[in-house]
DNA sequence: TTTAAATATTGGTATATTCATATATTTGAA
DNA sequence: TTCAAATATATGAATATACCAATATTTAAA
């Protein structure tokens, strides 16, 4: 659908961009794991688990594996959560300036 | 709204999941613009980038500095730029590795 | 071969996001 | 003061996204 470099890194992004999701690949992020694991560890329905897991596959996020009647995933490109734990460190920048300005009673 | 951690790194990834907001991020990493600078810089309609400005704003990914009649935006936190270049890292790996599937003809 | 377990997919609905048009606000100049 | 330029905001329509329930698929074991 986008071939333009823009759009992809749009669609990459977006993948990254709902609270599931991300739990899921920080959970990879401890490394390979079934659907079943993932399902106890995130909460969420079969269904809908499964529906976020494609999405990440589909944007080869995660790669899957198949062994007898389970799946296993894992993260695609570690590079990924690399940058994800950088937005993470923006997240908490910004949480210590809020503090700050507080603290100082800035404007 | 969302009070936790995960929920507060989801909406910091949501501001970058668009393609115009990630084009305007680009951009004011060159350096402080001027919106009407952005506005010729990007093509967009003046609502529709004042728009993503203010989402941008709102998650305090850009800040804004007065002169005048005209705002000036720049980056917040550079380290921002920094986590959507790894993401851009990142296609580009897929990229690399889909042409090598090809190349090998792999599966 | 059936059956059950694990996972994936489909279709419909609810919610969220984006964009445009129109209008409001702010500020400097006439 | 009025006026115009620069920017912001409100509202509604179109589109996209997420979720659930139900169903399909695959595989191993009975």
């Amino acid at each position: 659908m986008n071939d333009d470099l823009f759009g992809m890194h749009t669609e990459l992004c977006k993948t990254l961009a709902d609270k599931k999701r991300l739990k899921i690949l920080y959970l990879l992020g401890e490394g390979e794991k079934s659907v079943s694991e993932l399902a106890k560890q995130t909460g969420l329905r079969q269904a809908n688990l499964s529906q976020h897991l494609a999405i990440l596959r589909q944007k080869e996020v995660i790669a899957s594996r198949k062994e007898g009647t389970a799946v296993y995933y894992k993260i695609a490109f570690p590079k990924m959560v690399r940058a994800c734990n950088l937005i993470r460190e923006v997240l908490l920048e910004q949480i210590q300036s809020r503090q700050k300005m507080v603290r100082g009673g800035v404007k």
